[in-house]
DNA sequence: TTGAAAGCGCTACCAA
DNA sequence: TTGGTAGCGCTTTCAA
């Protein structure tokens, strides 16, 4: 273990008070002296009934002395539906824009008085992980990205969702989909750097698998945008360290390319260093473009030429949860997502 | 809204199929010609009751027909305990070094057979937030800095959770506490500076509140590491943002420091490039430091000098959580994380 | 204005 | 080997 143990040996501290079961509002109601309704009333402010001033009073001392919290699944249970919109965790560590984009969704959701849950389902496939998220009864699940198909949606759909929303590349039955224009980055990306005069053109394709899903519809787009022309397209797998680009830098000769588009900036920074420290001039000897419009483009010399995408915004995307949750029996909507714009600055 | 409807209006869509009613055990039991009972000992297999191999095959077809789903809020309430493990989610985006810990964590929880789930808490301060997190009734719940105090994780206890892990600088009272030894970090970065004979010397605060929590206590360290020398700390606050770093870098003759500690890498950077235009010479006219030992450091050049630390491995956490859980009424322990180092590169 | 009681979906005890 | 059933904590209808 790469701790220490600092502190209070397990016999020094006292065997933990009285292991007191958690108080329900059955404890509260015979604490103030009243029936369990009465509980329930004043705790949720149930307007369609008066309860006495004194009454209340007494609910609410009974409540904050024990140290009363409601049971959530009791709730949910006996309500038939929750407000939970849950989303998978990312399984891997996706960049600062989608991190972003995740924290403003949530505050957005918040504040239409969702509780946003990420769950975990890391070694689940497919239709597993549908069926465990389905478990949690959410009223909407929101998948950014590739981790469910038609079924998922069904076995969702099924035991209760009121609304599934996907986030990524293509149309799924049955869900509202956001369509994230990936192949447009390629293509804004390839479109450039022929127009730039380039055409013998790598693109980076992270090792990291969990990247595949935006990889993959970006590299498709260089292609779409150079077919047809006297461009040609080399695929340069990539991981994320300086061993991996040194080595890419170092076939860099044979590989005779002109241009190339690193996937995103981050990988950009990566591979124009490698690339500048094995002599190669940017952008004279090769053009180097970049996507996601980070900050640290702007830092790097010289200024990283990228493409911009615009995610969708945290309160739009809310809402549209919100509109499906309360109206499920309507159709189902797709949204393309703004364009991807080119970023021309200085590498390109 | 910035995207476009492009498909499926609403009347095109048959109106969802007969909103049939999410199906229960109940359902499957009847399906299979069976009870409930038998129907929960064939879905958990269960192994103290042996069912006969034709009945078992029935009850799971029924299962398969009806998209069967059990309910985990009924379960758990039934159960009396669940196997989940509830962090906060981080409200601001958390570096690459925290989100690939985050990401191990769950990895070896998901393995140890609990359910991981980060519940965004965003409006909520303090209790408010361990009351929320309380309805839930995790069995677990994992803070990651700074987000509870000893009233939190008493309210998290009484709700029946059985173990309350802190991740931060300080020791809470009731939690077992992993001690990330922030100041450390300071101290590191300080002490360096000091014996590479600076003396005036910086140090970077991002504006971000949501940084407060590491930025204050490795303001701290450098503090301590310089206290009764004859160097200087000054305080520098920081945007993310080009504008920021260039205004600060224009201040920089009238600031007179020879050396900065830029909170971590990603600021380093952000500085380090505003000063380097600003005429600045690394590290002759300025020292720079930064911390947490990212990739982008080692492509800087100068390469960037910072402070290496190393935070518990997913599995060890993982495992002291399965522990606390099992053995509530033990102690409560204190860890110390391992201590920070310093990685000497040419930016110092 | 308050209380009694049913029932949400599930599991586990006890009987058959 | 299988079924009946109580009860987890909560809300809400109906009566008092």
């Amino acid at each position: 273990m790469p701790y220490v143990m600092v502190q209070i040996p397990n016999s020094a501290v006292p065997p933990t008070p009285p292991p007191r079961s958690v108080p329900t509002s059955a404890d509260v109601a015979r604490l103030a002296g009243v029936s369990r309704a009465t509980v329930s009333y004043v705790l949720n402010n149930t307007s369609a009934v008066r309860i006495s001033e004194p009454t209340r009073r007494r609910v609410h001392e009974a409540a904050k002395e024990l140290g009363y919290v409601p049971h959530a699944a009791a709730r949910s249970l006996r309500a038939g539906h929750s407000r939970m919109v849950l989303m998978p965790a990312p399984s891997v560590p996706i960049g600062p824009l989608y991190s972003q984009f995740i924290n403003e969704l949530q505050w957005a959701l918040s504040r239409l008085d969702y509780t946003v849950v990420q769950y975990a389902s890391l070694g689940l496939r497919g239709d597993e992980a549908a069926r465990a998220w389905a478990e949690l009864r959410p009223a909407a699940v929101l998948v950014p990205v590739g981790g469910i198909g038609p079924e998922g949606v069904a076995v969702l759909k099924r035991s209760g969702a009121r609304a599934v929303v996907t986030l990524g590349t293509e149309r799924i039955e049955g869900a509202h989909s956001l369509l994230i224009d990936h192949a447009g980055v390629g293509r804004a990306a390839g479109a450039h750097l022929y127009a730039r005069g380039r055409r013998r053109i790598g693109v980076v394709v992270p090792d990291e698998p969990g990247l595949r899903v935006f990889s993959k519809p970006r590299l498709d787009g260089v292609r779409e945008a150079l077919d047809g022309t006297d461009a040609s397209v080399t695929v340069l797998p990539l991981a994320y360290d300086e061993e991996s680009a040194a080595g890419l830098a170092a076939r860099w000769p044979e590989l005779g390319l002109d241009a190339v588009f690193a996937f995103n900036d981050e990988y950009a920074m990566l591979l124009m260093r490698a690339l500048q420290d094995a002599g190669v001039t940017v952008p004279d000897d090769t053009a180097i473009i970049g996507a996601d419009d980070l900050v640290l483009g702007r830092l790097l010399r010289p200024r990283l030429s990228t493409v911009h995408i615009e995610l969708p915004a945290g309160r739009d995307l809310a809402e549209l949860v919100d509109r499906a949750v309360r109206n499920p029996g309507a159709g189902v909507e797709s949204h393309h997502v703004h364009e991807a714009t080119l970023v021309h600055r200085d590498s390109s």
